[in-house]
DNA sequence: CCATGTTCTTGACGTCGTGTCAAATATTAT
DNA sequence: ATAATATTTGACACGACGTCAAGAACATGG
């Protein structure tokens, strides 16, 4: 039993650092094999593939990710939680110079079975990026729920939740047409709007 | 003066298709070389580069989808124009077996710097890309304009032709994600119920 | 009708990243 | 100490990209 030469979990830093900002294309595992001081072939050792590698750093990333939106959405009145989740979600894709865009949306889109050797991997990850939004989407129901319950919002939540994740992604895409942050706050504000009326806007 | 051996434009059509198919990483020139009955050389000869051949080749595919959005945007209320808009979109992001997804979407999404060897081919593309997300919008401001003039919108048709076009956006990421049709017309649903009111809808 | 020049095509080559493997190495357990 | 097991290493084959010189096909001018 040898054990390992090297930090399993910065490593897993190292990759989705690379993946955030290249792309599954552009990062090479020669470039992260050398930053984490390692050879390609124990990358191989201890993940199998370069996708299962890239996998397990996005759920090291989905983890926190989700924490972030929780703290997001919790306190304060709807308004301010909804405010808080899109300026946090915008804050992320514009994160690193140049900014990084958003990894799930980069990731989503990337995916294709045919490229990929191993289909059950290309599900899972695919089941990844899923999960996550699907946790995201009940986080952003229960926000309204509560606030349904204290007599803010007397729509459909989960029909809500969809909306803003859905407004959320195209977001992510917006952002990489058009590099406009302001652009995107608007946008965020005119879907709360939308979404809460206009009238009880905080002065 | 030698011609061509091959079709220009057929060429771009079997490029544009292996790209949706494939996305810009899995389309391979040997197979399009192949397909068109080709060298590869020769496509080099012809276009430059991959990259130079499929923005031409999307460039072709632009032209077509502006021309539907116009279409579906063309008659009826305000009502019938959005609901044709994202009948036709979200119909165009399911054609193909398996679904092929949104070019422009994913063309957006595996945009990196990084990757590409010409910095000014790779902003070309994202200006392509983002050329045809600003006439959509143009279009879809344009339909709210008219029907406002018609006293069948109040509101702000900039905002609003903004918020359609996130939505599609979104939506083309939530078909990779849960390959779920009906949910995806929902929330399209919910989108021109929230710009429109839940009033006026047809019985 | 033929020669010339220009463009296109062809096939081979170098480069890069991936994935695999056998040999060498470093621990743990007996 | 020795055997057993897991990790590391470096070399290898493969596939796709991009380049290039040589050959091929056509237009033009004599």
């Amino acid at each position: 039993m040898r054990p390992r030469e090297f930090d399993h979990d910065a490593l897993l830093r190292i990759a989705f650092d690379q993946v955030w900002r290249k792309g599954l294309r552009g990062a090479l595992l020669s470039d992260i094999a050398r930053e984490a001081g390692v050879q390609r072939g124990s990358l191989y050792n201890a993940f199998g593939s370069k996708e299962a590698l890239f996998l397990a750093a996005y759920d090291r990333y989905a983890g926190d990710y989700l924490g972030a939106v929780e703290q997001a959405l919790g306190g304060g009145t709807l308004r301010d939680s909804l405010t808080a989740f899109f300026d946090m979600t915008i804050r992320n894709f514009r994160s690193g110079t140049p900014p990084r865009g958003c990894p799930t949306t980069r990731g989503l889109m990337e995916l294709d079975s045919s490229s990929s050797a191993d289909a059950a991997l290309h599900d899972q990850a695919r089941e990844a990026f899923a999960a996550l939004l699907t946790r995201i989407i009940a986080l952003i129901e229960g926000a309204f729920a509560r606030a349904a319950s204290r007599g803010e919002f007397s729509s459909d939540a989960a029909a809500a939740a969809w909306q803003i994740v859905t407004v959320t992604r195209g977001l992510a895409v917006l952002e990489r047409a058009f590099d406009d942050e302001a652009q995107l706050r608007k946008i965020a504000a005119h879907t709360i709007d939308l979404l809460l009326g206009k009238s009880d806007r905080a002065a």
